[in-house]
DNA sequence: CAGTGGTCTAGACCACACT
DNA sequence: GTGTGGTCTAGACCACTGC
């Protein structure tokens, strides 16, 4: 044990427990060190001192810079990693994860082809309908955290798989980190809205909440999707959050589920 | 470094990369020591040598037993205990996991009043339509990994929440496994299911996959839950397996989701 | 008090990727 | 070869639980 001084390194990390020192006064409110340096890895990650696809520092170099010992930053990077915020690829380093990265594209997009169905589910077409810059209604300011009337995104858009329109959707942005959104931006760009977000507004997804519903499809969804009126459908409503739990995102998705449905794996 | 025999210890443990001897060639499929802990954990797990709710050997006690050191079966208990297979209690030991425990009930069932909904989400009260014994459809053969024709358990029910008929349930299960179900047994019993199956049957769930889709309600379904026909419901197709991925549940359930709805966390 | 899980360290060696 | 993540050990001490 070559540390033995007891004054805590730099940093402002509480004295911990069990750091092989003679120990210190047990902290009242007590917090592992790989959980404060998990923290602080976190911090630099909201404050983009690393941005996503970047490489972060090796663990040995992190355990020098916040005076560990390598194990603990290990397991401080190991649950940054099952929280899917870091991607581990041995030998080569940790890198910060992204929505860019063609394995986990659409990680949040929880829908299959039924079994026997001929769809070979290939990325969607994708049409915009409409992109707008209007005021909060209140529900949806009260989800995103933020006041009613404040400025907001409304991005309408259909989804289509081989063809056949599939799902209808309403997306809710806070106007403030999305300013500058365009439907050309939308049109043009290929791959998932949350890759664009990264790469364009510095605004990474990190975990999503979604509650779902069957309704009977209206008539302007009825038009949109080509179904009859009253036509059973999977309402999704999904918030998602960047970093430190803060809402950016409100969709409202309408999900023909013929040939189709959702997934969801219980653990 | 006590351990310098070249000779794995007993249960058969191939020889581990960087145990700290001198390193063995390299194995073909090589798998970390840890893992094969786990394996052999697993084992006496489904060997049913620790039954649901039992405390199992301490850290310490697994690292004698298999010979490795404490760090070693700690990774590998962690494992078990992300998988839900194994719950840690600090200052106690470490015991298997079980559906009767107050806190985690219900863990498969993934419906929530909606906000401002009167509902408080007590208890579902239960209502058993009918248990049957009968031979497996092709389909439900197929997903249960049985034969067609294989005997099966058909139970049909009603959950209600508040009074109000909510979920209209079948239930298919293996005969073999769930020989001797009753209606009265099941109609007896308070609590999930899932914690009976564990005491009368020693199946315990340890992972599920649902399939969801919109459905109109058809005409038998809408007398049960007391819609219209072609009320939209949600249908959720469930298979849940025990311990080795083996598929012993194949559950189809019609949700009312007017003022409720399925929640999922997306990560 | 003893026993259990939880944290931390220091050091070793392995597997992998790049150059 | 060098650097990175991945595995393993041995030993220490802390925090919690229950006798």
């Amino acid at each position: 044990m070559s540390q033995t001084s007891p004054t805590p390194p730099e940093s402002g990390l509480t004295a911990p427990a069990g750091d092989g020192t003679a120990g210190a006064a047990t902290t009242p409110a007590f917090s592992p060190l790989y959980q404060q340096i998990k923290s602080l890895i976190l911090r630099s990650l909201q404050a983009g001192e690393w941005k996503p696809g970047d490489m972060i520092p090796s663990d040995l170099d992190l355990a020098a810079r916040y005076r560990v010992s390598q194990g603990t930053v290990r397991k401080a990077i190991d649950e940054l990693a099952t929280d899917n915020l870091v991607v581990r690829r041995q030998g080569k380093g940790t890198f910060v994860a992204t929505h860019a990265e063609q394995h986990v594209q659409y990680r949040f997009l929880r829908v299959q082809p039924d079994e026997g169905s001929a769809d070979t589910q290939g990325p969607a077409q994708r049409h915009i309908i409409e992109c707008r810059r209007l005021r909060a209604p209140a529900e949806v300011a009260r989800q995103l955290g933020l006041r009613t009337g404040d400025a907001v995104l409304l991005v309408k858009r259909v989804l289509a798989f081989a063809g056949q329109p599939a799902i209808l959707e309403e997306v809710w942005l806070p106007g403030g980190p999305f300013k500058g959104l365009q439907a050309e931006t939308l049109s043009q760009d290929k791959g998932p809205m949350y890759a664009l977000f990264e790469t364009e507004f510095g605004v990474r997804m990190v975990r999503a909440v979604e509650k779902i519903k069957a309704v009977g499809a209206d008539a302007g969804t009825a038009e949109w999707l080509r179904v009859d009126m009253g036509h059973p459908l999977l309402s999704v409503e999904r918030l998602a959050y960047t970093y430190n739990n803060v809402p950016m995102e409100l969709r409202r998705g309408l999900y023909r589920t013929d040939s189709r449905h959702y997934f969801n794996e219980l653990n």
